[in-house]
DNA sequence: CGGTTTATTGACGATGCTCAACTTTCGTGG
DNA sequence: CCACGAAAGTTGAGCATCGTCAATAAACCG
């Protein structure tokens, strides 16, 4: 895993269309393949403390991380699910906000953050998707503030597996119809993290929705979904309307 | 209030400095001078429905607004408040993610979207604001996370009240020593809807922090804390860091 | 195959919600 | 200026949901 990122040519990466590269052109491109490096992480690794000094910016290749914030007496909340072409880091900011922990193993296309900062101030099309990106990443959270705010524990899980299965969806181009089954990224503790619940609750509600037929799981990890717009229904979403991201 | 705000030249507006149009130089200012015009609404008027054609950006100018979402039973959580200098409306989509309503009475100084966008492409100064802001409410909706899935009831009062009596030490530039005191900008049914609780648990708490001494009510919506420390501990939040915005 | 991590399930209790009655505040018109 | 009615806020009783603690089961990994 580590050798395989010691250096991928910018026009072969798996996420040049979709992370804070994907407007640039060919010189802009170049500028950038100068001042990159990767970074490997191992899961359950920390790549960034909160409150640490941040000397670098980048983007997830590979591998999904997680943003968190705990609490002095260990309460935690997972503020964020970064996938690969998502962003870590705030140019203009020189200490960490939150925690950043591989899930899985993950790797890191990696700046500088002074080089990047002259970068972005120069070359307009990494600013500009830059400010799209976290207007999304805005939104995701504002959306999530309603699910910690105001959905049960049952819709919850429902609409973590739906999100997770719309993203599966996504990325393989496939139209959600017939019989979709996605893998969680997650642990039930980190699910729990994330959805504001505790593991148990978690544990409790995926038995409550495979018991009612709405999903079937296979081993821990592996679920699939009969009926998704059964799942939606669930998960207390518009029909219509739904999650960006 | 209507006619207060028909004209106000740029460098004697009171966001000059905060709003999206702080970076600007005197050339930049005169663009959006041109582009811009003012609008009012009364307390409780929507401003913008959510889903629908957003054709217009802008700043809060005076007041309060607030960002909600709400789902087909009712339940509504509220995931943005919109102070004087805030900016409403995402360049580079056309629909509103959110409903916007004033709180209080409002004037916003609008622009026309399709000027506003040919505008960041052409002025960095108003991108990297944007940017800046953007970063900014995101770690603020980050923050509110943890809030909304993990802090108790009375945690989560303590937190709102020692923001909106930070938001006005910060305002008065005068250091939270001494007798702090704060008009609560929101009635206990919006406070519900931001702190993901019911308005009889947010008066019962209330309630509850009074009768133990950590503030004082005179009359519904006037608080006085005779000492931020014990209320910042209350809030259950590091007592060092401590919410930006 | 054995040990460790991860997940499930149960019993019980606490926190916060629902429904309801009542009080206070505030704005309006007599 | 007071009185009235509506809106906003408080308080209580009972209950549902979710959290805590604990025991057990399954999955994973050398």
């Amino acid at each position: 895993m580590q050798d395989h990122f010691v250096h991928v040519q910018c026009g072969d990466c798996p996420i040049r269309h979709r992370a804070v590269c994907a407007r640039c052109d060919t010189d802009e491109l170049a500028e950038l393949e100068q001042i990159k490096y990767y970074r490997s992480f191992q899961a359950g690794q920390t790549i960034i403390w909160s409150g640490d000094r941040m000397d670098f910016v980048g983007s997830v290749v590979s591998g999904i991380a997680s943003l968190t914030q705990t609490m002095e007496d260990g309460r935690r909340q997972m503020v964020g699910l970064l996938l690969p072409s998502d962003f870590v880091g705030r140019p203009g900011r020189s200490t960490a906000a939150f925690d950043v922990t591989a899930t899985t193993d993950v790797v890191m296309c990696c700046f500088r953050k002074k080089p990047f900062e002259t970068l972005i101030a120069e070359t307009p099309h990494v600013a500009q998707r830059l400010l799209e990106m976290t207007l999304d990443e805005l939104d995701a959270a504002r959306e999530w503030m309603l699910l910690l705010g105001r959905k049960t524990a049952r819709e919850k899980i429902a609409s973590l597996i739906s999100i997770i299965a719309r993203r599966e969806a996504a990325l393989h181009k496939k139209k959600a119809s017939g019989n979709l089954s996605v893998d969680l990224p997650l642990t039930r503790e980190e699910m729990a993290d994330y959805l504001g619940l505790t593991l148990e609750t978690v544990s409790r509600q995926i038995s409550a929705l495979k018991k009612d037929g709405v999903i079937t799981l296979e081993g821990n990890r592996h679920v699939s979904i009969p009926d998704i717009d059964r799942l939606l229904e669930e998960a207390g979403d518009d029909t219509d309307g739904g999650l960006p991201v």
